[in-house]
This record gives structure tokens, sequence and C-alpha cells, in this order.
DNA sequence: GTAGGGTTAG
């Protein structure tokens, strides 16, 4: 479609107009198609602050946020003064990167720039802290900012949610009544969010249930929340009975938590009528197909494990590659599941096996059988210990001083193995070492992890 | 005067 609206458009003269060709950038952005947005925008003549801006955000929103960090170098180098919207799009990539070290650099930047009281500017950076892992910091930026709306009290909220901080959530969500700031349906999903990652089970069944108050109708996502609240805290009966009362068709979303709910808690025939559900509105995500996979394997019904897998075949569904990062020096680090790429692999290896030997000393112990057949995660039949994040922990390990903090980000969920080790890790190594999964903050430290376990 | 923007699940 992409091309016609451009041949359409170049028929018509409209090709050397500031306004028109950035709007083209803009569409093809938008419609995923960022090598062609990147295309027009390097063919133009001319160039403002808005196609820089429309540009970055193309990447951003196309997630490729070192890409969108390499166009904001090349327009500084250009002399183009950034506006606020250009920061905004900015820390929205330094969010997804998730380097610490560029939030600060971004964050200082900004204070000695005249954007740094502008509460849009000022949310985006709480966004970014706690997407960087520093929910401290978020909160500076929060508490250091005067006017506050509902979206930014909203992403403070939607903060302590990701790291798992529900009761901070439902303090902050109090302080912002008192502050008389009316909530919205997103401070809502925040809300809820922060109820189901902590286990508040009853507090959000509450919340749920006043959003009347606020003449706020929840919406599909709502109840998404809501079940995934219960089915998570193991009321999984009672999450399916709120289903079916549901005003509306329940969607990809709520069989996605229930499904998520009887992976955790090992319930075989709900997880097989959500996953019937899901296979019919969706046939061909892999996503489904392991999870429904692993609470076979978790109910070590092998048989069933292998006519799936047989199934996925059919289908050419394979699972998605995990991968996790850490930066050192500044410079990000990428490994895969058993990942030798790196120049110094022996090292990290050693490292490995060294610490194995030292969590089994500690009493370390694994479920062996169903890991290896727990698909959602990146298992080769060789070993358990070099998933992605263990091998990123460890070339942190030997790459930086005792006692510094480790970063990781992964792309897939913790998995239950590895978050055992990393408690264990944390221990006897004295480390804190924070995670970002696909889903949430994992913070570990002293041989605990902030999640509580649950997630 | 036209275009680019902050909070939302797994």
């Amino acid at each position: 479609m992409g091309r016609r609206v451009q041949c359409q458009i170049l028929r018509r003269g409209f090709d050397s107009d500031v306004f028109v060709q950035n709007g083209l950038v803009t569409f093809y952005a938008k419609c995923g198609e960022i090598e062609l947005a990147n295309k027009v925008f390097w063919r133009l003549s001319e160039r403002t602050i808005v196609t820089w801006t429309s540009m970055i955000s193309g990447y951003v929103q196309n997630g490729q946020p070192l890409e969108a960090l390499r166009v904001y170098g090349q327009m500084r180098k250009t002399n183009m003064k950034p506006e606020w919207i250009t920061f905004v799009s900015v820390l929205k990539a330094c969010g997804q990167v998730g380097s610490i070290d560029l939030a600060k650099w971004m964050d200082e930047y900004i204070a000695s720039s005249e954007f740094k009281d502008a509460v849009v500017v000022n949310t985006a950076l709480i966004d970014m802290y706690a997407k960087c892992g520093s929910i401290n910091l978020s909160r500076d930026v929060f508490n250091r900012t005067k006017d506050k709306d509902v979206v930014m009290w909203s992403a403070m909220i939607a903060a302590y949610a990701v790291h798992g901080e529900g009761q901070e959530a439902i303090d902050l969500f109090k302080a912002m009544r008192k502050a008389g700031v009316p909530p919205n349906d997103v401070t809502f999903v925040s809300l809820l969010s922060a109820c189901k990652h902590s286990g508040l089970v009853e507090d959000g069944w509450k919340l749920f249930h006043c959003m009347s108050e606020y003449s706020i109708q929840p919406r599909h996502q709502h109840y998404a929340c809501v079940v995934d609240l219960l089915g998570r805290a193991g009321y999984l009966d009672r999450a399916y009975e709120f289903i079916r009362n549901m005003p509306m068709e329940p969607g990809l979303s709520i069989w996605g938590a229930l499904l998520t709910a009887c992976k955790i808690h090992q319930h075989v025939p709900l997880g097989e009528l959500a996953a019937e559900r899901l296979f019919s509105l969706d046939p061909y995500s892999t996503g489904h197909h392991v999870q429904l996979s692993n609470i076979y394997a978790s109910a070590r019904m092998w048989d069933r494990v292998s006519k799936l897998r047989v199934l996925m075949k059919e289908k050419g569904l394979s699972k998605d590659l995990g991968y996790s990062s850490i930066e050192i020096n500044g410079k990000l680090q990428v490994f895969q599941v058993g990942d030798k790429s790196h120049p110094r692999f022996k090292e990290i290896f050693e490292e490995l096996e060294s610490l194995e030997r030292r969590l089994k000393e500690a009493g370390f112990s694994i479920d062996a059988e169903s890991v290896l057949h727990d698909l959602d995660h990146e298992e080769t039949e060789e070993t358990l210990c070099n998933h992605s994040e263990r091998i990123a922990i460890a070339y942190g390990l030997i790459s930086t001083p005792p006692g510094t903090t480790l970063r990781i980000i992964k792309n897939l969920r913790a998995c239950v193995n590895c978050h055992a080790a990393i408690k264990l890790i944390s221990k006897v190594e004295n480390r804190e070492i924070v995670v970002r999964d696909a889903n949430r903050f994992h913070h570990f430290k002293d041989g605990n992890c902030s999640c509580g376990d649950y997630w």
C-alpha cells in the first residue's frame, strides 16, 4: 500500500513539499516500513526538526532504539536544535535500550536545557528510568516536578508496577486522589497491573470495582488484568467464572492470561480450554503453543508434549530465540543460549563452570527433567547453566569490580531454574543483580528476589 | 497555518 501512496504523491507533484515528505516518513514508519521511511528521509533536500524527530520516533516505534539514537547523533552534527518532542522520542529510545548510564547522561543534558521543567519530558524521564531499572531515579524526577498531571501520576504508578512494588503504587494512587487529580482508564490499567505483579488480589479486585466511581468504563484490558490477578494467585476457577460473566467477548489477552495462570499452577483442563480458544483466535502464535506444551511438561504428560511439537512443526512454528544483554563500560553485549562468539568466551565459560560448582556446594539443585522439556526458554540438551542470562552474568562478574551491580536485559520471561540460580548467585557473589525480563524487573540481592518468586 | 510527542499486558 505504501508504494502506491508514494506513486500517487510523485505523480501529483507533491514530492518537493517538506510537509508531504515528512508525512511520508511518518506514514512508512507507522506501517512498520522503517527502511522505506529511512530511504525517503535521506533523499530529502531539506530536513526540518520535525523531519528528524519523525525519523527518530519512527525507529523507536519499530523497536530499533539504537538506530533512533544514531539518527539523533547525526542530527546533532548538523547543529539542528532539538525540540521537547525530540527529547521525548530520544528518552523513549534510552528506555528501550535499558542503559542506566545513557539515561543519566540524557537526564543531566535535559536538566541544563530549557525543557527541564516540562511535564511531558519529565514523564518520559520517569518512564525511561523505570525501564532502565532505577525506580528511585524515577521517583526523584516525579518529586521534583511541580504541576503533575494524570499522565505523570500514571507513569509513576506504572513504574512501581513493573518493579513489583504494588503497595507503593496503591499509596501513590491515594496521594493522587488527595492532590485532586482524577485518574483515567490508563491509571487503572497500571494499578491493576501493579496489584497482579505483587499478588495483591483483594486490593486489585476492589480497585477494579471502584472504577465506576470515576465514571470509567472497564475496557477489555482491565478485564484481562483481573483475570491475570486472580489466575496468578491460583484462583483459577474464580478467574474462569469472571471471564464467563464478562459483558464483552473475551479476546486474546483474556485467554492468554488464563493460559499463563494454568502454566504457573499446573492446571491442565483449564489450560487446554484457554489454548483451544487462543488457537482459534490466533492459530499461528508460537507463544501459545509453547505455553500449552509447558503445561503438559510440568504435568509430565510427555506424549502430549511431543504431539504438540509435531503440530508446531506442521504449522511451521519455531520457538523465539532467547537472548540477554549486559552493558559493560558503555558497550552493550548480547548473548544467546550457549553463545561462544565473544572474544573472552573461554573465561566466560570457566566462570560459568566455577559458578555452577559453587552453587552446587551451596545446595542448589534443579528439576532437570521438566526444565529440559520447558520449551519456553532456550533449551539445548547439553547443559542447563548456559542460558543467555547466565552467560551475561558470568561476563559481568569477570568484567566488573566486586560489588558492582549487574544489569541484565532478557527478551523472554525469566526461567524458573535461572531465577533460582540468580538468587543464589547474588548471595555467593555478594552482588546486586537487576534483571529486566519481557514482563517486569527482578532485583536480586542476598539470595532473594524483589518479586518474591511471584512472577 | 499545515508535520513530530509523555502513562496501558504478556
